[in-house]
DNA sequence: CGAATTTGACCCGCGC
DNA sequence: GCGCGGGTCAAATTCG
């Protein structure tokens, strides 16, 4: 399931890319060499005395690199040692021989063994990202639970005192909107989330619910039912529109969700990057679907439907260049990937997932709320050049948050300005690494109970600097991101992937 | 020959 | 009601 064959580049050298050298490759190829130089000993055994020597010294040098390179014992000093009782070989050509046998099969085994290791490791891999699958589901889960708990609550306290029950309603309030947008997205807004999107934010309710879910409801005829846990907006906006109960699980939870998911469907990650490339290098495998000409825009715009998943998965994106600068590449994400994603590809999901979170919670509430949200804040505070970079954008038909990388990467003091890698692939990584961050990061102020609205912006900003500083998995996150950066440049570009990572931590640093 | 892309047609919502 | 624009479909075409 998964393999990482994954080209980060776009669909057109998707097969041309050299794979990144995994551990199997490297034992195969230690095994090539390995048999070679083995064959070679056979070979020159019986040869003369000073080829003899010549080939004793061979033998333990590849012994040497064998054993540096796997970090395995090989067993091939057994060789060098039979092959220093030379003078007996010529005596005993069969008892050399049988030690030859011997350390062939051994040989063998050896092989296998790290052949199991490798398909091992490979499992382990699956089973990781499987896990993590399972974990976000039943976060979403227990989000639910817990949210019904909570309307559960606030219904008995209602009837008990209004004042109280006002009071409990604004803390109560925040911290499951914090925790939903911790968790990934699909699954749950509850019921109170949704009244607030539908009386705060008529744009919402008009252009996303009604506007597409009809359009969902008859074109994407959902063969991939079988969610699991990241949820599919189709099929839920399908029981949404139906109102009638396919898996019979018809409650007020189903059609939240269904409300929920189908603004997630609608909700849209913007980025804006220079880049020369048709495409930006995001890991996912796409397929183009349409392209049109836009209004007021020269250039067409491709829409392309991502094919990753066995079935169908909703996610899809919209590649246009920028009318006034054409180096500037826009490409808006739509969608949640329902299917295991490669590392590379997760970057760039976990980027538009996280922003599409940020972007529902910020756009349920009043403008004030939505400065003192921890997600909002957070955005601002983890993403590279913030403010300036993160927009939202409620005139737009569907809400939309625009991740603008252009301005950092053309930043004239920006080393990385005239990187193609940094444009094309870095940025979504490190979009994608400092997003994710900020998202789990979100957990520690649900955790913390961060008195959102008993602060004010500055004291805020303070807040969720300190939080993420005094955290050491910022600084692991950073580390996730320049592995994912290094791993997937395919090596020669990996000093400028530092500098690069560099001048977008500090960028942090300095907007922080 | 199958997969991917292109492109004109179609659908739908919105504004006038 | 009509036209416009965005988005999607699907037949035709191209590519590997």
């Amino acid at each position: 399931m998964f393999r990482f064959p994954v080209s980060l580049g776009g669909p057109h050298d998707i097969t041309k890319q050299p794979q990144p050298s995994d551990e199997h490759h490297r034992a195969v190829m230690d095994e090539v060499d390995f048999f070679k130089s083995e064959k070679r000993d056979e070979q020159n055994i019986i040869t003369d005395e000073t080829h003899r020597v010549h080939v004793k010294r061979e033998n333990s040098r590849v012994d040497d690199d064998d054993d540096r390179s796997t970090g395995i014992n090989t067993g091939l000093n057994l060789l060098t040692a039979n092959t220093g009782s030379d003078g007996s070989m010529v005596d005993d050509g069969l008892s050399v021989d049988m030690e030859e046998k011997r350390t062939k099969c051994e040989n063998a085994q050896l092989r296998e063994e790290l052949k199991k290791a490798a398909e091992e490791t490979q499992r382990l891999k699956e089973m990781l990202s499987q896990t993590t699958n399972n974990f976000n589901s039943l976060q979403m889960q227990l989000v639910a639970v817990m949210r019904q708990q909570e309307d559960h609550n606030h219904h008995l306290a209602t009837t008990e005192s209004k004042d109280k029950a006002n009071k409990r309603h604004e803390g109560p309030e925040m911290v499951p909107r914090q925790f939903i947008d911790l968790g990934l997205p699909s699954a749950d807004v509850s019921s109170e989330e949704r009244t607030t999107v539908r009386s705060g934010s008529p744009l919402l309710e008009n252009s996303s619910s009604r506007q597409r879910g009809k359009r969902i409801l008859e074109r994407e005829e959902s063969p991939e039912t079988e969610s699991n846990g990241w949820g599919n907006p189709n099929k839920v906006s399908k029981h949404n529109a139906s109102s009638s109960n396919c898996n019979g699980n018809v409650n007020g939870n189903v059609v939240d969700q269904s409300a929920a998911e189908a603004t997630m469907r609608k909700a849209r990650v913007s980025v804006r990057a220079r880049c020369e490339a048709p495409m930006l290098n995001d890991g996912c495998q796409w397929r183009k679907y349409g392209q049109k000409m836009a209004k007021g825009n020269p250039c067409p715009r491709a829409y392309y439907r991502c094919t990753m998943a066995v079935g169908r998965c909703p996610v899809r994106k919209q590649v246009q260049r920028c009318a006034e600068d054409r180096s500037i590449l826009i490409t808006t994400y739509e969608g949640n990937h329902n299917h295991p994603l490669p590392p590379a590809a997760m970057s760039m999901a976990s980027t538009t997932t996280a922003a599409a979170s940020m972007l529902l919670s910020g756009s349920t509430m009043s403008s004030q709320e939505r400065l003192m949200n921890p997600t909002n804040l957070l955005a601002r505070t983890m993403l590279p050049c913030s403010s300036s970079m993160a927009t939202i954008s409620a005139s737009a038909p569907f809400p939309t948050i625009t991740l603008d990388l252009t301005e950092s990467a053309s930043n004239v003091n920006n080393p990385t300005s005239n990187n193609p890698l940094m444009n094309q692939s870095v940025l979504p990584h490190m979009m994608g690494q400092a997003l994710y961050y900020s998202q789990q990061q979100q957990s520690k102020f649900s955790g913390l109970q961060l008195p959102s609205q008993s602060l004010n912006a500055g004291e805020s900003v303070s807040a969720a600097t300190a939080a993420i500083a005094a955290n050491p998995n910022f600084a692991a996150a950073l580390a996730a991101a320049i592995t994912s950066i290094i791993n997937g440049s395919n090596g020669h570009q990996s000093g400028n992937s530092n500098s690069s990572n560099n001048n977008v931590t500090t960028s942090n640093v300095d907007r922080q």
